[in-house]
DNA sequence: CTTCATTGTATCAAAAAGATACAATGAAGC
DNA sequence: GCTTCATTGTATCTTTTTGATACAATGAAG
């Protein structure tokens, strides 16, 4: 197979980027009522990551997670926020690597790039789930979207980035108002308050809910929309604010 | 100079620290109702620096942060939070380096470790000004503390890097219990205040504040402070908390 | 036309935050 | 010793925010 070869000849040597450094991505996407996360299973191994990727060596930290995320999603201009850098000595491990390159048939020569050491800065994501169409890189068969409490064990310390961007969402949801991101251009309260129990892994009262993000002054208030069920037809709302 | 030729080996060649990433520490103590933050000035230049460094080979990030700053301070077991990466490709300049190592007789070839492209994670460090004993490392001649408001032109960015590291402290005031980390063992409400006012950049009600801090619960009082003053005689108090 | 689940809003209570007042205190001034 | 004064600890009242509950309006099914 030629693409082998040219992925061998790419995965062998990498001189074009920065080292010791990468990048990995909790991407975020709100789906019937679920918060979704979207993860990559490497070819012919049991092994799922996080999204993820490297800087070019003149390109901005910022620039190469948007570049990242693009190549996975199809989207541009992607709300990132970094979050934590993941810089334990220990976090690598070396027979995985050759494990996944295996698994497409590349051998790993002694000095592959990706046998050094790397810090991870974790970003995360927050995507309109309509939009975004999930497209697996070079050394994965899937990219998929995962419910969160049916996320599989993880490559490395995945598991632990992803446990982190969640606690850090949650503490900087008011402050950010994150949330929108994650929903079409146009919602009902009711989508918005699922959203926000999601991230929150709580129940919220309805009403207080309502008056508290009717008052914030950020949401403008669109038609009804026609659900065809049998009750009263909520509002639509779109969000307003310039808080970005 | 023997020290100089030790000095020469040592900057131009460093194959065992991890490239392309460095650390920066925004070094915060509290002193006579101020905040102060610790800086360095390189050696026969103008350049004033925040305390950094680089990550042994094999050294965890937090480690090397704390080793970093323990130089500099005499102190163990800092209260460090990373709050951001700081990776624009154009944080870099040559010259500068070059001019703080000619400041040091150093002259750099062209393949310096330094000359390299860097991401820098910054940190801001919370110390007990009493106990810190502020030491300049090989390339600076002075390693001081600077009133927050009289903080000199700093290198490349590392202005910008402080004021990320204000900004992050203030949102994360009420979250953490920053504050006392900042303090010495006993403390009168009056300078908990102060405190708190600096970083916040705003005046607090005093009545409001004390009965605020006192319902958390995490504070101890001991015995009165006899100031000499001509007035009530404040409560010390002291950090009893668990919340780290 | 009744039923029913859902939605938008109002209302009352509890808690938190803001503003102000005041007695207690420790030393200085006389 | 007595008064004065700035500061401290606490109380009180008001306002705002949050939590809990109630209720009328609505859109479709039966």
């Amino acid at each position: 197979m030629t693409k082998n070869i040219d992925l061998k000849e790419y995965w062998e040597n990498k001189p074009q980027l920065l080292p010791s450094v990468s990048i990995d991505c909790v991407t975020l996407g709100f789906h019937n009522n679920q918060l979704k996360i979207l993860l990559l299973k490497y070819k012919n191994t049991d092994y799922y990551a996080l999204p993820g990727g490297f800087i070019n060596l003149n390109e901005d930290l910022e620039d190469a997670a948007q570049r990242i995320l693009e190549e996975r999603t199809g989207l541009r201009n992607i709300y990132l926020e970094q979050f934590h850098v993941f810089g334990s000595n220990n976090r690598r491990n070396d027979d995985t690597h050759r494990e996944i390159m295996a698994g497409c048939d590349i051998e790993m020569k002694p000095n592959n790039f990706l046998l050094n050491r790397f810090i991870s800065i974790g970003y995360y994501a927050l995507i309109d789930f309509t939009k975004a169409t999930p497209s697996p890189d070079e050394l994965s068969d899937s990219c998929m979207w995962y419910d969160l409490d049916k996320i599989p064990t993880l490559m490395f310390d995945h598991n632990e980035i992803f446990r982190k961007a969640l606690e850090t969402l949650r503490t900087m949801l008011d402050e950010k108002l994150i949330g929108f991101n994650l929903l079409p251009e146009t919602f009902t309260m009711n989508e918005l308050q699922n959203l926000y129990e999601t991230i929150l892994g709580e129940k919220l009262v309805r009403s207080n809910f309502q008056r508290k993000m009717l008052s914030l002054g950020i949401l403008e208030r669109i038609e009804k929309k026609m659900t065809g069920a049998a009750n009263k037809a909520p509002y639509l709302y779109r969000f307003v604010g310039e808080a970005y």
